[in-house]
DNA sequence: GGCTAAGTGTAAATTAGCTGACATTTTGCT
DNA sequence: AGCAAAATGTCAGCTAATTTACACTTAGCC
């Protein structure tokens, strides 16, 4: 009853921001990334690269396909993942992107071969998009931000590497307890050493983030509990002592 | 002998180049990669950005420490593997970088944690490197290079997460065809359905790459030389038709 | 030319983790 | 409340690939 008003407030909350601000709207949803913080509030808006805002609620499926103008977007709340389909139909996840986070084309190279969509995982998300092209133009315009965005990039792509060298050299184990220690600094609560995580994953979700079996990631949870390093349920994960992971 | 009457031919060459035209040779290092070629010779110059020329022979060994200042590098010539030692002494294959990749801190982030080095494959290599520093600002100037260099550094990231992709789904053997048919196609002479690599990787080397034992990657050389899809020496590899890989 | 080290070939034992095949529990829905 | 679907728990059998272990071959060097 308590999360009902609760979503009834949001609502409400949102229907003023939509219709006395949206302008405004537009331009703090950006301008709180630190991405644009550079940028100063005309620079944004004369730029209008916002032409998009959505919402989507928990199990949705977005397309952001190759038939559409491509486009960049910024998660502004919620937490959706990014599946990729193989020819062989096999389903990868490709990238959790948690708010705050930028997704799609960061590359600013349209391709259009990979058969990708995003699904939300939290109860609900907020999305917004600009053009591609706007965007370059504004990097063009905005040297300092083209560099900022660069490292952006290359941070990502430093993050990649990462989990791809751990993937080769490391066990199912090891990664699921590095998986978690890295979920736990993201988006962990802290109360001395012990951290509540906000669980939106399921063990599938998590077994193909690890790269292993649902079955194994299963086991591997229970192990770990029965070890009283953590407490799993549906909708969080209580990890009593992250320095014992 | 022959080879040898060349490698004279070649040195002479560098002592002319070295001497008579260091500061134009610095601009044509530079300026035949793709991304510098929207750079005039003043800009390329007058940025001074070249501070580093270095030949090396096969089996070096270069270390491009975080102790010193941090550069980046392009390598006009031959062929390194860039080799990363983790925690517990592992040695994994970072990066096989080949004539005209640039290489080294390319996300513009200075992490002086992870141990790298470079090791030469190749008879002999060039590499010219210049500051990290200067290149920002080189970015900072042309905002056309920063966006190409953006796209740049996407791509390679994508072929990172391709690679980890493959990784991810397919069994070693499929890998080892991906990985020949890419390196037939990057660097292979063709002719016909007939492919020649030259064959600067030891099978272990191509065992790391493709995230799997020395002796199964010897096994499915083997394998497929029986198969007479491959002709594997030390020197060589011919793939007499690349279309059935 | 002969020695050493690096690279390659081969095979058996072992194992981590996948697959498939269920039972059980929880959730969302009408 | 009751049902279907999704998520979780558990286990036996199987398989690809690693490990270990050793023989052989080639390349580089004094």
């Amino acid at each position: 009853m308590k999360g009902f008003f609760i979503y009834e407030l949001k609502l409400l909350h949102l229907q003023i921001e939509t219709y006395f601000m949206y302008e405004d709207l537009k331009y703090w949803y950006l301008r709180d990334h630190k991405l644009f913080r550079i940028l100063s509030y005309s620079q944004i808006k004369q730029l209008c690269i916002i032409t998009g805002f959505k919402k989507a609620s928990k199990g949705e499926i977005i397309y952001f396909s190759s038939s559409d103008v491509p486009r960049i977007f910024l998660l502004k709340k919620g937490n959706i993942k990014i599946v990729a389909v193989d020819d062989d139909g096999n389903e990868t996840i490709k990238d959790i992107i948690q708010k705050g986070d930028l997704f799609g084309e960061l590359t600013l190279e349209t391709d259009n071969k990979v058969e990708e969509y995003a699904k939300v995982l939290s109860d609900d998300v907020s999305i917004c998009s600009f053009l591609m092209s706007d965007f370059e133009d504004l990097l063009l315009r905005n040297p300092t931000l083209a560099l900022s965005y660069t490292k952006f990039v290359g941070l990502k792509m430093k993050r990649i590497k990462n989990n791809y060298a751990n993937l080769v050299s490391k066990d199912a184990k090891t990664r699921l307890y590095q998986f978690l220690k890295d979920w736990a600094e993201q988006e962990g609560v802290k109360n001395g050493n012990t951290v509540i995580i906000e669980n939106y994953l399921t063990q599938n979700d998590i077994a193909q983030i690890i790269c292993t079996s649902r079955q194994t990631a299963t086991q591997l949870l229970n192990e770990m509990e029965t070890n009283q390093l953590l407490d799993y349920n549906r909708k969080q994960i209580i990890i009593p002592d992250i320095t014992k992971l």
